[in-house]
DNA sequence: TTGGCTGCAAATATTTTGCACTGGC
DNA sequence: GCCAGTGCAAAATATTTGCAGCCAA
């Protein structure tokens, strides 16, 4: 069977040279067990449960490193904290509940077709894209507005 | 003929009871012969160009006030100063240049699709999108890279 | 053993806010 | 003349960095 995201992760940290601290395994095991693309306060207070001294700084510096060996990627969004996908750590469409702020992946075809094209008729060399739906999800449609 | 942008905004501001001030009106009419997506710093010096005591706590103001009103649209960056659209204040893909920060608008169609297959799938009631395309602009791929 | 990693605190960057003064209406 | 708007400075928010000590390899 193909490796869990947290053996990947593991994997490529150690490849690259970089130590395996439990600080990083209590990050690296949060991200990878994680649908809610969590923001690095979620992950901070989900590892500081494990490994009680474990600093904000330590967090930040290693879902960037994460990000730099391709195992996370960075959800970045300017009106509030930045979140991390550590599920699949590549470009692809998100459904953002600004109710309650969880984030979803939706299944959409044709994203590919969409981008060549646009490479085409701008003359652009395309190399990642972001596509974000911001919305009211079925839950919070439920539970009446106040 | 259709208002003018400038002309819509002003007239937006005057009917909701907002004040006319030569540093809004600074702003107002670089937003709106601006098709470059300028940042609130590009914002601030053009106005200082025209009315030299104007602050940047006012040009914050000011863009907020417009993005209220609906005629001017904020693009968050997390990793940089916000951008402001007072051309199309409304949801539509952007092709940003990674290497000279340069934000344009290229024509795609199918996106109102797109949004409606996803709102049927999910059972999320869709309100807004943001569709960025990262990559390199035409000229910045001439110009050899360093 | 040793250099990468951690934790703390200070620095940075961006945007927001409090408040006295001013000028548009 | 009234009060929204302005300008300044301070605060708030999110993230990064410098550095002394520590520990994974």
């Amino acid at each position: 069977m193909p490796p869990t995201r947290f053996q990947s992760m593991l994997a490529n940290l150690r490849t690259q040279g970089h130590r395996v601290t439990p600080q990083r395994l209590a990050v690296l095991r949060y991200l990878a067990e994680s649908a809610e693309h969590p923001s690095v306060e979620d992950i901070y207070r989900a590892v500081k449960a494990d490994f009680p001294t474990t600093s904000l700084a330590t967090v930040y510096k290693t879902v960037a490193l994460l990000k730099e060996l391709g195992e996370a990627m960075e959800l970045g969004f300017s009106d509030s904290g930045n979140r991390y996908d550590g599920l699949r750590p590549y470009p692809h469409p998100h459904l953002v509940c600004t109710r309650c702020r969880k984030i979803m992946d939706p299944d959409l075809e044709g994203i590919a077709d969409l981008t060549a094209e646009l490479a085409r008729e701008s003359g652009f060399r395309i190399l990642t894209q972001r596509m974000d739906f911001f919305g009211i999800c079925p839950d919070c449609q439920k539970n009446a507005s106040p």
